[in-house]
DNA sequence: GGCTGCATAGGCAGTTTTGCCTAGGTAATG
DNA sequence: CATTACCTAGGCAAAACTGCCTATGCAGCC
């Protein structure tokens, strides 16, 4: 195990916990905490401000608080989920409200944790949230290479792909050429380049994929 | 709209609302509620009563006290959601207790209401929690369907749907014969069984269905 | 012993797919 | 104006698939 350069250059690019709550003293407990611990930690003192950030793409977490003044914390996470960004959430809520918490997990939030809460809790979530995103990412990732394969077909075989997902039982030239108005020949035409574009070798590996990957 | 015989034969088993709570007037006020507004409700004093009860496949939809004696509202839950049985939960209980209602939703619950809650509220769970039935129950049924047809398939069959779907790039007669060293004729032969058998029109729709559906 | 179901396999004809060629029309682009 | 990309479409031949036929061997069952 020769461990050189640990420190140097992540493949990965590092992890960060963005915390986001009004109070300055709760800000800078948490911050504290985390850093000591080894984390990468950016603080904001409203959604508005966490929302504006240079790079929002910067991979991480989200330790908000969910009574924020102006925009509140399930306001901001509707926000990021209308965004597909993969941002795993963790609330933190001073007044243990059941309806806030019972609405936050349905957004999809990791945890709804009540102030006060001991920090080996929060790291926990931590953890369960950068696990989470983890998860987000590769699923990203894969999904991504797969439709860059599909990013090249041109409209008219996108819209042939699509009637073969949509109509698997109709994937004969001629049922796609009547659909489509034009002839067979024509579909046949492009059913070679698609398949030739995508780098399958028959109509129901295409149909297979997409299905399973989505068309983008 | 000549409305004869309503209440003779419902082609969709009426729904009920099962309660399950230990405290008895708690269980008489929620039955009352509920049956004047017209639902039909079965109540319980414990997990273990629910659970014992006959033909357990009712379909309808559960409100449940969390602070039951003995096995909880939770464990209640667990046990259910390892059974592949669907029951929509609202989760109901005395103390507004965070932790609680984000495991419960966690879990799959459609809520989680703090005593005392208003009637109103109530049916108005109950009614989202009979639509998600409704559509947990119209899946199962489209998949009990799709893997009756497969059912039927012979051990041999079976494998080539196996191999099929597993190996999309590879569906042709030869490529298969060859991998289970017989003849690219008897796939033909076993192809043509298959899709007969399945009343479906090619290789793709078959893949894309046992893809969609699993294989049983 | 006969019957049935399953797996095996071949023949033959018709249809479909696929690969590789040409080629015209249109729209955008340099 | 030339080029490029895209959609259109046909010819031709090889390969594959499909449907319908027969046929053998094996196992289980009445």
């Amino acid at each position: 195990m020769t461990e050189q350069t640990a420190e140097s250059v992540d493949p990965v690019p590092q992890l960060t916990v963005f915390v986001v709550d009004d109070d300055a003293d709760v800000r800078a407990a948490i911050t504290l905490g985390l850093e000591r611990r080894g984390y990468v930690v950016e603080s904001h003192a409203s959604a508005r401000a966490f929302l504006e950030r240079p790079h929002p793409e910067r991979p991480g977490c989200l330790v908000l608080d969910y009574g924020l003044p102006g925009m509140n914390g399930l306001e901001l996470q509707q926000v990021l989920n209308r965004q597909d960004r993969p941002l795993p959430i963790i609330f933190i809520s001073g007044h243990g409200a059941v309806p806030q918490a019972v609405q936050a997990i349905k957004g999809g939030a990791v945890d709804f944790l009540e102030k006060p809460f001991r920090q080996s809790v929060l790291v926990e979530r931590i953890d369960a949230a950068f696990a989470q995103l983890r998860d987000l990412i590769s699923q990203r990732e894969a999904l991504r290479r797969n439709t860059a394969r599909l990013a090249s077909l041109t409209t008219r075989e996108r819209q042939i792909v699509r009637h073969m997902v949509g109509h698997p039982a109709e994937i004969s030239s001629k049922e796609i050429a009547a659909k489509l108005g034009i002839s067979p020949r024509t579909v046949d035409h492009h059913r070679a380049r698609i398949l030739e574009k995508t780098a399958m070798s028959s109509a129901a590996e295409l149909i297979a994929f997409v299905q399973r990957h989505g068309l983008g």
